[in-house]
DNA sequence: AGCGATTGTTATTGCTCATAGCAATCCTTA
DNA sequence: TAAGGATTGCTATGAGCAATAACAATCGCT
């Protein structure tokens, strides 16, 4: 079939997405976490005592879907929440969390070099910064 | 907020495809496309008389999802079906389906050559060959 | 002290995708 | 040529995810 797709470059990015996302998601799901769920746990141990709120923020979420997503978290025992305020309430990572995070890291930084290792090495060094370009 | 996230390929291509996905759909849908029926008005264009499984492979559509995307095609008037022998229909663009992929195609260039430009001009060449690596 | 902004939350909706199953038809091959 | 596996189009259904609206409680600026 003739498809002229591929050569757009919005394209190609739309489907290189969809494929490694649904790679890394097949390994994260070993061990119970979708994508977003390590991208939580890291940006909060990066940044203990952070809220629901700014994470919402720094990762594009809704407030209102940061809800089921921290009690997921919360229910597994890998976050615990500490009032700040009378009103917002910090998150911080209990033990089992951190080692969750911890092999999420792993599976992470393994997939991120064999993605990079299916590049061309001449292409490279280009994808972040091109990418980063796109979206920030 | 200290994020490492956006220093990973992998995490920045989601986010960039995310952040140019909901563009280019917002301007499709003006004329009240989404991505993927564009997609599918292209390829029927470009391969006259193709079935809707073949499209669903080249694409990645289960055939089941084909059924009410082009049932919307269909209702639109955009595409008609013919008979190819007793089980498959190959499938056309009507001349309304012409004029709208027309439309759709000269959104995706335009949106296609504004990606381009964001990107800084030692980087761009190399941004579709390091994501083909991924996918293809 | 007052008031707009923020936080966490509930509830709801639409959309997309995956799965399973089915009848009809095909195409290969024995 | 008859049989059997593969393919096609389709129905029905369910899970998962994101967007929206609304709300009470609280914060923090003026």
């Amino acid at each position: 079939m003739h498809d002229p797709l591929p050569s757009l470059p919005g394209y190609s990015l739309r489907r290189a997405a969809n494929a490694t996302a649904a790679e890394l998601s097949a390994r994260l799901g070993e061990i119970g976490l979708r994508q977003v769920d390590a991208s939580v746990l890291i940006l909060i141990g990066e940044n203990p005592d952070t809220t629901a709120s700014a994470l919402g923020r720094q990762l594009d979420i809704q407030r209102a879907n940061m809800v089921p997503l921290l009690k997921k978290l919360e229910d597994a025992e890998w976050i615990d929440r500490n009032p700040l305020d009378g009103k917002s309430q910090g998150l911080v990572l209990t033990p089992q969390g951190q080692d969750t995070r911890d092999a999420a890291l792993a599976i992470i930084e393994t997939f991120e070099n064999e993605l990079l290792e299916r590049i061309p090495p001449q292409h490279r060094a280009h994808l972040l910064p091109a990418l980063d370009a796109l979206w920030r």
